[in-house]
RNA sequence: GCGCCCAUAGCUCAGUCGGAUAGAGCACUGGAUUUCUAAUCCAGCGGUCGGAGGUUCGAGUCCUCCUGGGCGCGCCA
C-alpha cells in the first residue's frame, strides 16, 4: 500500500497534534513561491482562537512538528509554518500511484452516486454547428470525470426534436419542400429551407400560426403527416449527427430527446395541479413563482392546449429522477437560458419537491464572432446564415496540422490519423482551456496557432514522453519498472512531482464545480514542466540507476497526461 | 426599465476556502539545437487587478454603489 494523499497525511497529523476542534482552521495550501515549502498552514485563524499572535503559533507548530517518513521538515516563517515532503516521498508516492493507477491517479471504485449530465442537446433537422460544441465538449468531458471518480452517470443527450422550432421546420417543408430533394441531402435541404423561413416570417406572421397547427397536429395526431415527416427527419438527424460525435469521441448513455417525454407529461401536470400551483392566465395554464422571487411566470401550457420546453423539462425531471435515482442532475446549457433552469427550480420548490435541490444549471459562455465592420464580438446568429458548422472548424484545422507535419516531421507514418486526431484536439482543447462561463471569441488565428497554451502543446510533452520510453526498451511491467528504483534520485523533478500531485484536488474541483478547465489547465502545467525537465536532463544517457529513475518519472508523467487528456476528450498520438 | 453574468499585462486568459513579492501563453526583443522530436526551452519587456467606498490582522477574491460590455425578461428553446 502505498500512499498517494501527501496532503491527507499532513492534515491528519495536524489535527492530531492541534486537536480535532481546531481541524477547521487547519487550513493547508501550496505557496505561490514554492521556495517557500510543498504546504503552508496560514495560523491567522488559530491564533485568533487561541488569542495569541500568529507568529508565535507558527512558531510552536513548527517546532513541536517531527519529521516523519512523509514530511522532511517543518519551519515557520512569520505567521506561516512552511513543510517540506520528503523528496523520496514525494516521487515514490506519485510515480507509483499513477503506475499501478491507484486512486486518486486511476480510477476510484463505485462511489455509489448516481449522475445525470444532460447535454449537447442539438436540434434536429438542423445542422451541428460550432454553437453546439460547447455543451457537447463540457458534458462529455463532465461525464468522464464523474465515471473516473467512481460515479454511475447517465450521460443524456436531450435533443431538441419535439415543439415549435421543429413545427417551424415542417411549415416550411410543407410549403416550400420537393420530395427528391429531401431525399438526396435531408440535413442540408432542411437547412436552406430554415432559412427560408426565418426570412420569410419576419414579413409574414401567418407563418409561425400555421407552424403552431402543425405542432398541435404532431401533437395530438397518430399517423398523420406531421408523424411521418418528424420521424424521417428524426432519424436522418440521428445519422448526421453522429459524423461529429465520432470525431469529437462523445458518446451518450441515452439518446431520448424531448420527444421522449410526450406521454409522460400529463403525469407531470397532474402533479403540479395536485400540488395545488397550477392556475389559468389568458387562457394558458401557467405556475406563478412571484412569491418565490422570479417575477416572470412558468408556462405549462399554452391556450391552444400544447405543450412547451417547461413542461417537458418538468416531465424529464421526473423520469430522470424515479429511473436514474441521481445525487446530482447537470444540465449543460448556455447561460442565456439561466431563467428557464431558475423558474424549473422554483416551480418544484413551490410544488414542495425535494427534487429542486438536485437540479443544477451549468451554463457555459457564447462562442463570438468578430463582426468585420464594426470589429465588435457579436453572437453567431444561424437565422442569418453566418453560423460555422462544426466539420468545417475541425477540417480547417486538420489541414493545417497536416501543412505543419509536411514541414517538420514529414516522414512520420500515419500522417493522415495524426493529423485528424491534432487537428480535432486542438479545437476541443481550446474550448474547454478557459473557464466555461466566459464567451469565447471565436478567431482563426487563435484557433489554428499550436504554439504555447495549445492541445498540441500538451501532446508533443506526450509524443517526447513516448519516443523516449520506446527508445529505452523500459520494462511495460509496472513491477519491474520500479523495482530497485531509488526514488532519491528525482529530487530535481521536484516540480513536475508537486503538480502531479494537484492532480486529485483538480479532479475534485472539477467535478464539484462542473469545470472542466481546471484538468486543462492541470495538463498545460504538467506538460511545461516536463518540457522543462527534458530539456535539462537526460534521461537515456543518464547513468543507470538515475536513468531507471527518470524512466519511471518518463513513464508516469506519460500515463498522467493520457489520463488528463483523455478526461477532456482529447487524443494523444505516440508520434506527432 | 428590471434581473443575471463578465471586467486582471498591448491581445487571450489562470489565480483553489480571503493569506507571503498578482502568474502563464500570444505578440515583441535577445539567447539555446553535432538533440531522448525546436509544435520545445531560457531570459527580457509588459500591471492603478474597470472606478469609488466598505468588511477584515490581511481583498484580484467578500459586500454596496458607479462605469463599460454581454445575456435574459408569458404562450420559442
Amino acid at each position: 500500500m502505498i500512499l498517494s494523499d501527501l496532503r491527507g497525511h499532513l492534515e491528519s497529523r495536524l489535527r492530531a497534534a492541534l486537536g480535532e476542534d481546531k481541524s477547521e482552521f487547519i487550513l493547508l495550501q501550496a505557496p505561490k513561491n514554492r521556495e517557500h515549502g510543498d504546504l503552508a498552514l496560514a495560523c491567522f485563524m488559530l491564533a485568533k482562537a487561541e488569542s495569541t499572535a500568529p507568529p508565535k503559533i507558527a512558531a510552536r507548530i513548527a517546532a513541536e512538528f517531527e519529521a516523519d517518513e512523509i514530511i522532511e521538515q517543518a519551519s515557520a516563517a512569520g505567521p506561516f509554518v512552511n513543510f517540506k515532503y520528503r523528496r523520496a516521498a514525494l516521487a515514490r508516492s506519485a510515480i507509483e500511484g499513477i503506475l499501478r493507477q491507484e486512486a486518486p491517479f486511476g480510477p476510484s471504485p463505485a462511489s455509489g452516486k448516481s449522475i445525470v449530465i444532460d447535454f449537447s442537446s442539438p436540434n434536429i433537422a438542423k445542422p451541428f454547428h460550432i454553437g453546439h460544441m460547447r455543451s457537447t465538449v463540457i458534458g462529455a468531458a463532465l461525464r468522464r470525470i464523474h465515471l473516473y471518480l467512481g460515479a454511475e452517470v447517465h450521460g443524456v443527450n436531450h435533443l431538441g426534436d419535439w415543439g415549435m422550432p421543429f413545427a417551424k421546420m415542417m411549415t416550411a417543408y410543407m410549403r416550400w419542400g420537393e420530395a427528391d430533394k429531401l431525399a438526396e441531402q435531408p440535413m442540408r435541404y432542411m437547412f436552406s429551407l430554415y432559412i427560408r423561413y426565418g426570412k420569410e416570417a419576419a414579413q409574414d406572421p401567418s407563418l409561425d400560426k400555421e407552424a403552431a397547427v402543425h405542432f398541435k397536429n404532431l401533437e395530438t395526431g397518430e399517423d398523420n403527416e406531421e408523424r411521418k415527416l418528424w420521424q424521417f427527419l428524426r432519424d436522418e438527424s440521428l445519422k448526421a449527427f453522429q459524423g461529429p460525435y465520432d470525431r469529437l469521441g462523445v458518446s451518450f448513455d441515452h439518446i431520448t430527446g424531448e420527444s421522449f417525454y410526450e406521454d409522460k407529461m400529463a403525469g407531470a401536470m397532474d402533479r403540479v395541479i395536485k400540488a395545488g400551483v397550477l392556475t389559468e392566465s389568458e387562457g394558458a395554464g401557467v405556475v406563478d413563482l412571484k412569491d418565490q422571487g422570479i417575477k416572470v411566470p412558468c408556462i405549462l401550457r399554452k391556450s391552444d392546449g400544447t405543450t412547451l420546453y417547461h413542461t417537458r423539462d418538468l416531465a424529464a425531471a421526473f423520469y430522470r429522477l424515479e429511473t436514474f435515482a441521481p445525487d446530482r442532475m447537470l444540465y449543460v446549457v448556455g447561460s442565456e437560458q439561466k431563467l428557464h433552469f431558475q423558474q424549473l427550480k422554483a416551480m418544484l420548490v413551490k410544488m414542495g419537491e425535494p427534487l429542486a435541490k438536485k437540479i443544477e444549471h451549468v451554463p457555459f459562455g457564447l462562442i463570438l464572432a468578430k463582426n468585420p465592420d464594426s470589429g465588435k464580438w457579436e453572437k453567431f446568429a444561424s437565422r442569418g446564415g453566418n453560423a460555422i458548422f462544426l466539420d468545417e472548424v475541425l477540417d480547417e484545422a486538420v489541414a493545417n496540422v497536416r501543412r505543419i507535419i509536411e514541414a517538420k516531421n514529414p516522414d512520420l507514418t500515419n500522417k493522415e490519423e495524426v493529423a485528424e486526431q491534432i487537428g480535432v484536439s486542438a479545437i476541443v482543447f481550446n474550448d474547454l482551456k478557459n473557464g466555461r462561463i466566459k464567451d469565447v471569441k471565436f478567431d482563426w488565428d487563435t484557433m489554428l496557432s499550436f504554439d504555447g497554451e495549445t492541445g498540441p502543446y500538451v501532446q508533443y510533452a506526450y509524443a517526447r514522453l513516448s519516443g523516449i520510453l520506446q527508445k529505452s526498451e523500459a520494462p511495460e511491467e509496472v513491477d519491474s519498472l520500479l523495482e530497485n528504483l531509488d526514488y532519491e534520485l528525482l529530487a530535481d523533478a521536484e516540480d513536475v512531482l508537486l503538480t502531479m500531485h494537484e492532480f486529485s484536488g483538480c479532479m475534485q474541483r472539477a467535478a464539484e464545480q462542473s469545470e472542466p478547465s481546471v484538468i486543462t489547465n492541470l495538463m498545460i502545467k504538467v506538460a511545461g514542466e516536463i518540457h522543462s525537465y527534458l530539456h535539462e536532463h537526460h534521461v537515456l544517457r543518464a547513468e543507470e540507476a538515475t536513468k531507471k529513475a527518470r524512466i519511471a518519472l518518463v513513464a508516469a508523467s506519460r500515463q498522467l497526461i493520457s489520463t488528463g487528456l483523455g478526461l477532456i476528450g482529447v487524443a494523444a498520438p505516440d508520434e506527432m
